[in-house]
RNA sequence: GCGAACUUGGCGGAAUGGUAGACGCACGAGACUUAAAAUCUUGAGUCCGCAAGGGCGUGCGGGUUCGAGUCCCGCAGUUCGCACCA
């Protein structure tokens, strides 16, 4: 195999001394695949550290973009790199393929979501290939697949039986264009994520998942993520919002007839118990159970509850910024000062998300509260006092005093710091019984339940004897019929004749089946466990998982620093908790990418793709006609302005290295880069200069094996390249990666000049270093290029990562720049480690710096060995 | 409003507190060519100077240091995240 691909290569070079990439690359990749070069083990081998490289999975849109090649050309670097290192190595990939888009096609064209997103699949598959990404693709999954969906329905069963899921019926955002139910996290700005819809408030019963016990750990784990992004720890930190304080429960005072139970009281979340001495108000949400109560006997409270349902709490409200309430007549007590009772107000900043949709107001200590109260005319009685103000003439104007202070006004706490104020606080209100210390989390439970079609079945049955019963283990997976129809709104498993019609697995009774499908969020919360052992027939093989566990090296981009992030970490522990994996923590490293941006070009009649226009002296214009065209700032390809560049278009012009080489080049990879014509270009430039130059060492020094004296020079600057393109790799830095392998390039191109002893083998040495040097980079080119010099050997992929050999990186002579007053005057060429003495009086004789310190006086001589020398003077 | 990050030539960017601008793009000059493309050689932060060399230079203002793109303080701008979270 390996002797005719190296005669054939040999004459292609004598031929054209050219890379032919459309030849070439797919008969390498057809040579990886023969050798399963990429297969990962079963169990990583004892003798060698396991690395799980993995990206964000795809959805199957249908084409993969050019973010995608930036995001799997980064790893697969790193995959490669670790291979050569002597890793052994898993790189898998799968398909995120459940979801909305799916439906779509099938309303819109009529195509079955299965067949649509098969479809895809196997096009953006052959596109992965023909990049030649290093993934072992007999670990390929698919969501969609019962293979893949059957197991999470077990995962979802297991969780259950740990007390995992909850149903319950909730207020929900409803999506009323995509007519279902989203999670908070996927509404944004009261809008859905997707759909871009105005979200509605409906109650219904839904699945939950029991995130909520997990936000004290999930939040210290964060601590444990040193080689997360500092800001996807905060995203999430914040996200899960633990903050510290007080419930406590206000009796109404004389409730009218009816308020009795639960509504017989107020119960709040403060933060803030050192203030309660301070409290002139109790404010609600206006949905909360209390105000609709209060709403049934009194038209003014009803009429305001609906106005701020309208208005929401979200953009609208926060951009009038104005606090609204209505006082409904009740009283409460203070429980700190039983002569005083405050009105209970529904207000408009309250949210009954958050807490217990109830707060204590203390204009003195809280903005919003001291905003509320001037309105209305509320009191505001100083509390707080802070530092340097004097207690007789302290007053609150318009601000209020939220930083620390001494309180005052307080009964009891008077005197104390807010710290300890909130401590003794919180001691009285547990003795009182009124109320404790606690907790209080942002989190959310994460509700899965959604109305459609194209995800996992919910693997439960509603029985009227029973309730919800779950579908026992031996009848899963719950496959989803093949024959829906679409052709009007809602769930199709909701209009199947059949599919939802079976016996109680309990009772034996008629029942019918959950239809709601699973969030396809709780598709990607586990497939890096299944990746370790996709083929089981239970979720995941536990010594398999153990074996690979946690992902090493995680990368995508920074558009899941939440959602995505924290339900996979969330699922990992309750994986544990089930028994399907014995770590808390899926993601050890994670690496956020940068976007991929383009110019936008535009004329009268709309956005023109990139294909579309051409340059022409200092502007573009358009190709067919040759008007000019308006050319905007470089901005995230979309396709609506049109400034997108097929990664398969540039595979077939310029070769899928060219693509991956021009995406590591330049810029650093967390930012965003710029996608040009030119640049890309000068990508293919180089690769074929690079080829050029390495067929012609192959074919001139291929024999030449004794180093000399004639090739120090460029041996050095090899194996400086082997340990700065090593450290550029470690330091997930590729485009310095790239600089440093011009450079030896450029330095080979150099010594082709010289015909000195021992300069040949040098040459050999340098070109051998640059095919592995590039290999993680350009790997169709490098072993193209090491097949010229070592006809027979085994492939790069094969092959060891070089070493650089340290007596090589040692220099001779150093170049030490030379300062008067700390400006360079000159440079000196002095010995590695040359006695102070001597470095300073060659320093002192450079002429140069002779001349500066003419008729002045040398106050200091500064001289960092190897570094620097620098005279400061005086006169 | 709160929080974070960033700011270096025409552009993307490089630089363990030690010769700022590596490497690439774009650009200029030259070679090859009938010509163009490709390729090769070469130049370039900016101002003054024939040159040697010098002045000024990493958003702005301060500070620490023999020495600051790098560390500290303040300001401005840009971007991102959160956004009435009690």
């Amino acid at each position: 195999m390996m002797d005719d691909m190296n005669e054939n290569e040999t004459a292609a070079v004598d031929s054209r001394l050219s890379f032919d990439f459309a030849e070439a690359e797919p008969r390498w990749q057809q040579a990886w695949a023969r050798a399963r070069s990429f297969a990962a083990a079963d169990h990583p081998p004892a003798d060698r550290p396991k690395y799980y490289v993995l990206e964000m999975f795809p959805y199957p849109s249908g084409q993969l973009h050019m973010g995608h090649v930036r995001n799997y050309a980064l790893g697969d670097v790193v995959a490669r790199y670790k291979r050569a290192k002597g890793f052994s190595v898993l790189h898998p990939m799968g398909w995120d393929a459940f979801g909305l888009p799916a439906e779509n096609a099938a309303r819109e064209r009529g195509v079955h979501p299965g067949a649509w997103t098969m479809d895809n699949i196997a096009a953006m598959r052959g596109t992965l290939q023909r990049l030649g990404f290093s993934l072992d693709w007999d670990r390929e999954i698919a969501t969609c697949l019962p293979d893949y969906y059957g197991r999470q329905q077990k995962l979802f069963l297991d969780m259950w039986r740990a007390g995992l899921v909850e149903r319950k019926e909730s207020a929900v955002n409803w999506d009323p264009v995509d007519q279902t139910v989203l999670a908070n996290e996927q509404v944004v700005d009261g809008r859905g994520w997707r759909s871009g819809a105005l979200i509605e408030k409906k109650r219904l019963s839904q699945w939950f998942l029991k995130i909520t016990d997990f936000a004290g750990p999930l939040l210290e784990g964060l601590e444990t993520l040193d080689r997360w992004p500092a800001r996807v720890r905060v995203m999430q930190e914040r996200w899960i919002g633990r903050s510290e304080g007080a419930r406590l429960r206000f009796p109404l005072e004389a409730p009218p007839d009816g308020f009795d139970g639960d509504l017989d009281a107020v119960e709040v979340f403060t933060t803030r118990p050192d203030t309660l001495f301070g409290m002139s108000f109790v404010a609600i949400a206006a949905d909360h159970p209390l105000a609709a109560k209060v709403g049934r006997r009194d038209a003014g409270a009803r009429a305001f509850i609906e106005e701020c349902q309208r208005l929401g709490t979200s953009e609208e409200a926060i951009e009038m910024a104005e606090k609204r309430g209505y006082d409904t007549g009740l009283r409460v007590a203070n429980p700190f000062r039983p002569d005083q009772t405050v009105p209970v107000w529904i207000a408009n900043f309250v949210l009954m998300e958050y807490g217990t949709g109830a707060v204590f107001g203390c204009p003195c200590g809280d903005q919003r509260d001291l905003d509320f109260a001037r309105i209305y005319g509320l009191p505001v009685v100083p509390v707080i006092l802070p530092p340097g103000e004097d207690a007789e003439s302290f007053t609150i104007g318009a601000t209020a005093v939220t930083g620390e202070g001494t309180l005052i006004h307080s009964g009891f706490l008077d005197g104390l710091s807010t710290t300890e104020g909130k401590r003794r606080a919180i001691e009285r209100l547990e003795a009182m019984g009124v109320g404790h210390g606690v907790v209080n989390w942002r989190l959310r439970d994460w509700g899965i339940s959604r109305q459609r079609y194209w995800g996992c079945p919910i693997p439960v049955i509603h029985c009227e004897t029973c309730g919800a019963v779950p579908v026992p283990d031996d009848q899963l997976p719950v496959v989803l019929p093949e024959d829906v129809t679409f052709d009007r709104p809602g769930n199709p498993l909701d209009h199947h004749p059949t599919w939802k019609h079976v016996a109680c697995p309990k009772c034996g009774r008629p029942a019918t089946r959950e239809t709601d499908t699973c969030d396809t969020f709780v598709d990607s919360s586990w497939y890096f466990a299944r990746f370790t052992a996709p083929h089981a027939g239970t979720p995941t093989d536990v010594a398999a998982a153990d074996a690979w566990l946690p992902v090493d090296q995680y990368i995508g981009g920074i558009e899941h620093a939440i959602l995505h992030l924290l339900y996979a970490r969330f699922f990992t522990r309750a994986m544990h908790e089930t028994g399907h994996l014995n770590v808390d923590e899926p993601f050890a490293g994670l690496f956020t990418q940068g976007m991929i941006t383009h110019e936008s070009y535009r004329d009268a009649g709309g956005w023109l793709a990139p294909e579309d226009v051409e340059k022409r002296g200092d502007g573009m214009v358009r190709r067919d006609n040759g008007q000019p065209v308006t050319v905007g700032r470089s901005e995230k390809m979309s396709k609506s302005k049109r400034n997108t560049v097929s990664p398969t278009a540039i595979v077939e012009r310029f070769g899928a290295d060219t693509a991956r080489w021009f995406v590591l080049s330049d810029s650093p990879p967390e930012r965003d880069m710029e996608w040009t014509e030119a640049g890309v270009a000068a990508a293919a430039r180089f690769g074929q200069r690079l080829f050029r130059l390495v067929a012609g060492v192959a074919a001139r020094d291929g024999a030449a094996s004794a180093h000399g004296p004639g090739g120090e020079e460029l041996r050095r600057a090899t194996h400086r390249t082997i340990a700065a393109v090593t450290e550029a790799l470690e330091s997930f830095t590729p485009n310095v990666a790239v600089a440093r392998i011009h450079e030896l390039t450029s330095a080979l191109v150099e010594a082709e000049k010289s015909d000195a002893p021992g300069v040949a083998a040098a040459r050999r040495e340098a070109a051998t270093a640059l095919c592995l040097l590039c290999a993680p980079m350009q790997p169709h080119l490098a072993e193209e290029m090491m097949a010229l010099l070592e006809p027979g050997g085994p492939m790069v992929v094969e092959r060891p990562w070089p070493e650089a050999e340290p007596e090589l990186l040692t220099v001779t002579r150093i170049t030490l720049g030379v300062q008067v007053m700390g400006k360079l005057r000159g440079t000196i060429e002095v010995a590695p480690d040359a006695p102070a003495a001597e470095v300073l009086a060659l320093a002192e004789a450079e002429p140069n710096v002779a001349r500066m310190l003419e008729g002045k006086r040398i106050v200091k001589r500064v001289h960092v060995p190897n570094r620097i020398v620098n005279f400061v003077v005086a006169g």
